[in-house]
RNA sequence: GGGCGAUUAGCUCAGUUGGUUAGAGCGCCACGUUUACACCGUGGAUGUCGGGGGUUCGAGUCCCUCAUCGCCCACCA
């Protein structure tokens, strides 16, 4: 609904009101049904079948049934009732927008001063009052003017306040206190008397004549009215402004509505009738100053509710609505939370939650929409109650109740709409307003369940265990689906809510459909794939932080990328400022723009998910090319190499990473775990030293064996997150190695959708092992950049020695083939005593120090500088740990271990220097 | 006006109870096509952790304050 409006008012220039509501409908109809299809064909595409169609009818009506259910009961509890309340109206869509479908604006705009004259003044008494205003039409509907009915004590009040703040303001803003401070001092002569007066005049009932509509309004005492702003006087309207409304509430004015439910004025407005808004106004300007009461105009900057949807600025109207009665529910849904049987993460939303419903403000519920579930209310003014009685005998399915104010019989029916003959020889009328969207929603949990047939899906699922939603929507939503699951269904509709970050857009706004700054999912699945998607959010939501998402548009054309900004994000076509074609957006709604190919709007953020997809599907893909052969059998604990033992420790802390961090729904932790583990360890270290192992006859079967179960755990960890690549894999594996497992095999699940999630194994994990690797890598590392430094081919082998502990030498010595075949080196020497080659590059690593023979390699200058940019590094991690020790404080009172790790942490800096020191004298030696 | 959250590398973000010289991805630089992968591999460069104050032997981490941004609610929290 809201892109077809925004398309009428941004391409064909013309607003909802000049379509006709048939037409605006049937467009709405053709837009969602396009974006059906788009959808459908991508489902298509990836392989999946969606029945749309039935979804949409099967949903339906069972919502339906519901909310009348729902409606029925709380009319019959008196748990529902009508009253008046000021919607925003929003004139140039003829509709009451919802409160979340508003924002504030500041615009320029005018600020009138208008004379209204006193009836029939004593001598003495003001002639007139002067009274200012930003919407000076609305003056057609004022019921009084207000005066405080205690200016002087009002002046002072206002006085202390703003000497409070002038005692507490920072210097550069007292300058402006302070004139305002003098202004409000010389109020006391200029304009205090004549409120004084006013304010007795009021006291004595006095009136004042509002002119153009000639109506006697009386001058009234009210505390809304300010001493220190303007006039000190105010002209109430209290069917067109809140705070009016309530003056009139207090001072039991009558409130004149002046305007139709279209956005022109009405009737009450006299000769004005039929202006629209903005007409009026300059109407009433013009005639105001040929009265001679248009005193002065004042340009003011005016901050301005607007309607989201319309642009537009609101105009507030005063309505009857449905009211829901709050008390009773809002404090169901607060115990709900208090007591823990919902629970809020992270736990800082659950203080929202308990403040808002803690007010109990009863929740209007009628819509002046279009569409929407219409509420079952029928109105009957001339029945008596026996002729409905008569008509309605034997039907527990229809309610009344005597609505006194209004004189006439309110008629709710609960299973289907009332016949125009339902009570015989009387017309019924039925509401025409519908219900607030999140009233149907706020029975989603069990409508969707078949509430209120108590269904077998109801009683397996709820209370269903998470609701995942977004923070914005916790009052609106997720208290609403508390109190109504806890009044229909008699508990709660969830065991654990969880407020996942929001996506923004690279200006850290909000993404919207209106805003135009959105991220289509299907833009990205076109483009990076579904599982990139899926994956790339799942590794973005992390606890407290919203996520900047700049995005892109991707021409059709030339496949480059343009930024998206403010301004370009809501054109219909764009050009391409590398190829200077065009392409259309999403509002493209003109045939000829149409016609244009559609420009994708896309993100980076997505590339990293993209590329592990790829990642693990080559993986997997290298696995599988290796499974010639494959047996399954129990692998015993003896027959596993090096590798296989730290795969398998890393693995079962994965795995348990994993679990425990989407159990407490830190997603992007798992992700992170699960990225980490798959690329740096399982691809990167893993598949490279098993290479060996699996073109050896001998060894082939157990290095098959363990990579199978690997890769099975591991596409079963990332499942959730990449659906597709691991359904594939898994299919595709279960060709070759249909069972799979270590110590006792077995058939694979038909689909990684239903394969078991898998266990931790928290006894394959070994310190010793890890240990080992975590040397090995180390030293590797190092191997790695002198190779790089001393620019030496990848098919120059290398020597190397190793100077370390012998508990150290003991880890790393049956690594030395894995040096051998990861980076073409050959160790000559390991322990404590190892002796360093004649000519060798030297490096100081955490725990060991490594000599690399370069005899008829070295690059001297190379070297030599990289030494001594390493000498620096550790000259200043020695400084800094010298200074720390030799601070006595931190001796005495830090904690021993803490001193003791600095020692011997700046002992092994000290020897590491005195190598590099060795080094470079070696370098300089002719 | 009230509340919540954020501010860390060029960009987007991690950083668990305070404890070695702060990390990742992208981007950048150099080298490399070694039979799973160039959507790749190896190595490298890049930070006054928003400003100021405080607590502490020690602060990106705790406290106060200021600034900026975002969101929610608003004459009631």
């Amino acid at each position: 609904q809201a892109v077809v409006e925004r398309r009428l008012l941004t391409e064909e220039k013309q607003s909802r009101h000049d379509l006709g509501r048939d037409e605006l409908v049937r467009r709405i109809w053709q837009w969602k049904d396009e974006y059906e299809q788009r959808i459908l064909g991508q489902l298509k595409r990836m392989g999946c079948s969606c029945d749309w169609q039935r979804t949409r009818f099967t949903l339906d009506p069972m919502c339906a049934r519901a909310v009348r259910y729902t409606f029925f009961r709380l009319f019959q509890e008196r748990l529902i009732y009508r009253g008046k309340r000021l919607v925003n109206w929003d004139t140039f869509l003829q509709t009451a927008v919802s409160d979340d479908e508003v924002y504030h604006e500041t615009v320029a705009g005018h600020f009138w001063h208008l004379k209204y004259p006193v009836t029939d003044p004593q001598p003495g008494e003001p002639t007139h009052v002067i009274i200012a205003t930003t919407r000076p039409e609305t003056m057609l509907g004022d019921t009084a003017v207000a005066v405080h009915p205690d200016p002087a004590a009002a002046l002072d009040l206002a006085e202390a306040e703003l000497k409070q703040k002038l005692a507490e303001a920072p210097e550069k803003e007292r300058e402006a206190l302070r004139a305002q401070l003098d202004a409000l001092a010389q109020r006391r002569t200029t304009i205090l008397p004549t409120l004084i007066r006013l304010r007795d005049m009021a006291r004595a009932g006095r009136m004042l004549m509002l002119p153009l509509v000639d109506r006697p309004i009386p001058l009234v005492a009210d505390e809304w009215a300010k001493p220190e702003l303007g006039s000190g006087c105010v002209k109430i309207t209290p069917a067109h402004d809140p705070n009016d409304y309530d003056v009139g509430k207090r001072q039991s004015l009558p409130m004149v509505n002046i305007l139709n439910p279209e956005g022109t004025l009405n009737a009450s407005a006299g000769r004005y009738q039929g202006l629209t808004i903005p007409k009026a106004r300059e109407r009433v300007v013009a005639d105001m100053e040929s009265l001679g009461l248009l005193v002065e105009v004042e340009d003011r900057e005016i901050d301005l509710a607007h309607s989201d949807r319309s642009k537009t600025p609101i105009e507030p109207y005063l309505a009857d609505q449905w009211f829901v009665k709050m008390d009773q529910l809002a404090q169901s849904a607060m115990d709900a939370v208090s007591d823990g049987r919902v629970k809020i993460v992270p736990g800082r939303y659950a203080q929202g939650y308990l403040d808002w419903l803690g007010e109990k403000r009863d929740w209007p519920v009628s819509r002046q929409l279009w569409w929407g579930h219409r509420i079952p209310i029928w109105y009957c003014a001339t029945a008596r109650e026996g002729d409905l009685r008569r008509a309605f005998a034997g039907r527990d399915d229809v309610v009344w109740q005597r609505d006194e104010e209004q004189e006439r019989w309110l008629i709710c029916a609960r299973e289907e709409d009332l016949p125009d003959d339902a009570v015989p020889g009387h017309a019924l009328t039925r509401d025409d307003d519908v219900l607030d969207t999140w009233f149907s929603s706020a029975l989603w949990p069990h409508s969707t369940l078949g509430w209120p047939e108590a269904t077998p899906e109801l009683k397996y699922y709820y209370p269903t265990s998470v609701l995942v939603t977004s923070r914005d929507i916790i009052t609106l939503w997720v208290a609403r689906m508390v109190l109504t699951g806890l009044h229909n269904v008699g508990d709660v509709p969830f065991r654990e809510v969880f407020i996942h970050p929001k996506i923004l857009d690279g200006y850290g706004e909000t993404m919207s459909k209106t805003k135009g700054n959105g991220v289509d999912p299907v833009d990205v699945m076109d483009k990076f794939g579904a599982d990139a998607l899926r994956f790339g959010l799942a590794h973005l939501t992390t606890e407290t932080q919203d996520v900047r998402m700049p995005v892109e548009f991707e021409c059709p054309h030339c496949k480059k990328l343009i930024e998206q900004i403010k301004k370009n994000r809501v054109l219909p076509r764009v050009k391409c400022v590398h190829c200077g074609e065009e392409f259309s957006t999403q509002w493209a709604a003109k045939p000829d723009d149409r016609a244009l190919p559609r420009g994708a709007v896309v993100s980076e953020r997505f590339e990293l998910a993209r590329n592990f997809c790829n990642k693990l599907w080559n993986a997997a893909r290298f696995a599988m090319l290796n499974l010639e052969g494959y047996t399954p059998a129990a692998v015993r604990d003896d027959e596993l190499a090096v590798e296989d033992r730290w795969v398998l420790s890393r693995l079962a802390t994965v795995t348990q990473q994993a679990t425990e961090a989407l159990e407490s729904y830190r997603f992007a932790d798992a992700m992170r775990s699960l990225y980490e583990f798959a690329w740096d360890e399982f691809c990167s270290f893993y598949v490279e030293m098993v290479k060996g192992r699996l073109q050896d006859e001998a060894q082939r079967p157990v290095a098959q064996r363990v990579l199978v179960h690997t890769l099975d755990t591991l596409l079963r960890l990332l499942h959730p997150a990449m659906p597709f690549v691991t359904e594939e894999i898994w299919q595709l594996l279960a060709r070759l190695a249909p069972e799979r497992g270590l110590s006792k095999p077995m058939n694979a699940a038909a689909s990684v959708m239903i394969a078991r999630w898998p266990q931790a194994g928290l006894e394959r994990q070994d310190a010793q092992i890890e240990a080992r690797f975590a040397r090995f890598q180390e030293v590797l590392r190092g191997l790695r950049e002198v190779r790089s430094r001393q620019n030496i081919s990848p098919k120059t082998p290398i020597r190397f020695a190793v100077r370390c502990d012998g508990e150290t030498a003991d880890l790393l010595r049956p690594m030395e083939r894995y040096f051998e075949s990861l980076a073409g080196a050959a160790a000559i020497a390991w322990g404590p005593d190892a002796a360093a080659p004649a000519t060798n590059a030297h490096l100081s690593l955490k725990s060991v120090e490594l000599f690399v023979d370069l005899t008829g390699l070295i690059d001297v200058a190379a070297e030599r500088s990289r030494l001594e940019k390493e000498r620096g590094r550790i000259q200043g991690a020695i400084t800094a740990k010298e200074n720390k020790l030799s601070n006595a404080s931190f001796v005495e009172r830090a904690p021993p271990e803490v001193v003791a790790k600095e020692r011997a942490s700046l002992a092994d800096l000290q020897s590491q220097r005195v190598s590099i020191e060795e080094a470079l004298l070696a370098l300089t030696k002719p």
